[in-house]
DNA sequence: ATTGTTATCAACAATGATGTCAATAATAGA
DNA sequence: TCTATTATTGACATCATTGTTGATAACAAT
């Protein structure tokens, strides 16, 4: 069991096989949810034993802290490259707003941070994110509220990502109100 | 075992049981999250034994589904008695952020969008949750922009709930910045 | 007192997830 | 070719959870 149609094992490196396993991770979070994400059921759809995910990430709850450190990273990332593109707010919000919707992204974030209240990402995003709040900080003309717009655009990003679809349909937007939403909060922002 | 300290069995009616499994289960979902949610884990919080659950209930989703109904009812109530207020706008939002954050509340509605895609209140509150929020927006100098307003609000109060407290330590919020929040919020979203 | 209802319980079985361990095999380096 | 490393595996033990069942006890009604 667990061989290739060769009947051979197959051999990774360590780095290709947390890699692979993060991903079914990923795809297995956003399928089944939460419950979903445990080492068994990785295992399985890794096609390979859950004693070699085990091997790799020691328990249930570190390949879970390594699932949302390694999103949170790419996430930021990408963040930080739209940021350094030096584009104007409005495109920016655009495409932070469009990569937490895009394959759920935004809504992985949130199940994972529903699931520990302690959402504390390790070192490297942390500088991400300080990275990306001085260059926001900096080119705002009052940093005094810097942070709490900073705030305002996380927090709505990661609701609209949620449950935008749901809440739009509720008080009666259609999908030319809701696309440009991204764009008035930009240009409303940038009066404060 | 599972008898009362006079050593006798505690026998509730079916109504007070099922009250308290609830209870049981809502303070086992604020503290534990999801996972949290089983019927072993909260027959032992409740002092009896699991197979009263499962009289009670059926099963695990069962029990779920009535937490979710009950927490949806108790939720509207307390929009309500804010509705009745008829306060400014800040404290308005104050209100509502408390509300969404206080016992889970807001972490019960996502966990209802993002388990179960259909979010879809009762009957009688949708026209409640439009009324909610033309409060909050009704005094808008252009009404032009209230619908997205009004979406702005309750995605940012889902996003907060949910991660809020995350983000705030991410950006390095203290305390004080972000109890200001809402009143921040209230103040710029009525200048537009 | 007697009876019927049923909330409650302990015990059991079944299932699944987690983690350990020794053995194996793939790969790199000497 | 030989050796060392380690990714991978199956088997095993352990534990938690779910669900069932028959018995029991509390309580209401007669």
């Amino acid at each position: 069991m667990n061989v290739n149609s060769a009947g051979k094992r197959v051999r990774r490196t360590a780095e290709e096989a947390k890699s692979l396993i993060l991903k079914i991770a990923s795809d297995r979070l956003s399928t089944f949810g939460l419950e979903g994400l445990n080492i068994s059921g990785v295992a399985k759809d890794a096609g390979m034993s859950h004693a070699t995910v085990i091997h790799h990430f020691g328990s249930t709850g570190a390949m879970r802290e390594a699932l949302l450190e390694k999103m949170t990273h790419d996430l930021l990332s990408d963040v930080m490259v739209a940021l350094n593109h030096h584009e104007e707010p409005a495109k920016i919000l655009d495409h932070l707003f469009e990569i937490l919707s895009h394959g759920g992204h935004g809504r992985l974030l949130a199940w994972l941070a529903l699931d520990q209240q302690a959402f504390t990402p390790a070192s490297g995003s942390k500088g991400l994110f300080t990275d990306i709040l001085n260059t926001i900080a900096e080119d705002s003309s009052d940093p005094v509220h810097a942070k709490q717009i900073i705030f305002l655009v996380a927090i709505a990003a990661m609701g609209k990502s949620i449950c935008g679809d749901a809440i739009a349909g509720l008080i009666g937007m259609n999908e030319t109100e809701a696309q440009q939403f991204p764009g008035w909060l930009a240009e409303h922002i940038r009066r404060i």
